[in-house]
DNA sequence: CCAGTCCGTTCCGAAAAGGAACTATCTTGG
DNA sequence: CCAAGATAGTTCCTTTTCGGAACGGACTGG
């Protein structure tokens, strides 16, 4: 099976990876969440091709997870900014620095701190059931396939 | 930069990505969670080269997310099982779910429901903060690079 | 006019993925 | 004994994608 006939399948974690699983796509989202709206700067601070970011940030408009705005005209340019769908990936990015965190040691210190914008606490991510306010983990959940 | 230099960067985005961003091994890691252990089912199940799978697999041992271990011997046969390293990424998994299952539509109804092992509900994932109990969002977390 | 900025595209060699066949080691059934 | 089946890969070859660097177009400021 060839890896674009994901988005078909009716698994959501095959669907969800048919968008943001590609190489260097959330490497790119996470500098959008960082504020990071231009061509150049993703460029430089990602160390990517630009090849290979201008088909990734084309990707990423076309399945609606940014945007493309113009911020000036003459020379026309564009600047990119998540939508709504991709603001909701926040959870996603948050718990893979959670596990890397944890799991995946750095050399040198972390180079990223969550904090509230509110109180400027620092925020333990923890993902739980909305209903029952207690965490998920794999040992107390577990997924049904639907019939 | 190459992609596999991801995994000597600070930021623990890359740092986890370096480990599961690649193709199709979230998608490995999907059925590990749900139970499948050994080559021939996932090779059938997900509909991948045999070579990449072989690959994959590898990797993931070699990062410490799987481990092989002997199901039988004559002939000597493994399978692969999740270690706490590899179970602790059910977070990330759950959180792609849930973006999935409300922001990239499937065609047909959705395969997966998770549901509480205990009381056999309808599990809402959701990440909070462990601190406050608050969900967590774009708007009210941010990221600080450490100096 | 020239340098600089910004957002790409083009070109080419290298690496990875897709597809199918092949190997190896047993077990089971006839 | 022989053929067929199960399991876990490996090998070979073609197609796709990636990495690196140069090039192009549309301006601005000096």
């Amino acid at each position: 099976m060839k890896w674009d006939k994901l988005k078909d399948e009716s698994c959501p974690v095959a669907r969800g990876l048919s968008v943001i699983g590609d190489r260097w796509t959330l490497m790119v989202l996470r500098d959008c969440f960082l504020g990071v709206r231009r061509f150049e700067a993703m460029q430089a601070r990602l160390g990517i091709t630009r090849h290979v970011l201008a088909d990734r940030l084309r990707k990423l408009e076309a399945d609606g997870v940014l945007r493309r705005e113009a911020y000036q005209e003459r020379p026309l340019r564009h600047e990119y900014r998540l939508t709504e769908k991709g603001k909701a990936l926040y959870p996603v990015l948050v718990a893979l620095i959670g596990w890397a965190e944890a799991h995946v040691p750095a050399e040198g210190p972390t180079a990223i701190t969550l904090v509230s914008r509110e109180t400027g606490e620092r925020v333990e991510p923890v993902l739980t059931d909305a209903r029952t306010g207690r965490a998920i983990s794999h040992r107390d959940v577990t997924a049904l396939r639907n019939a």
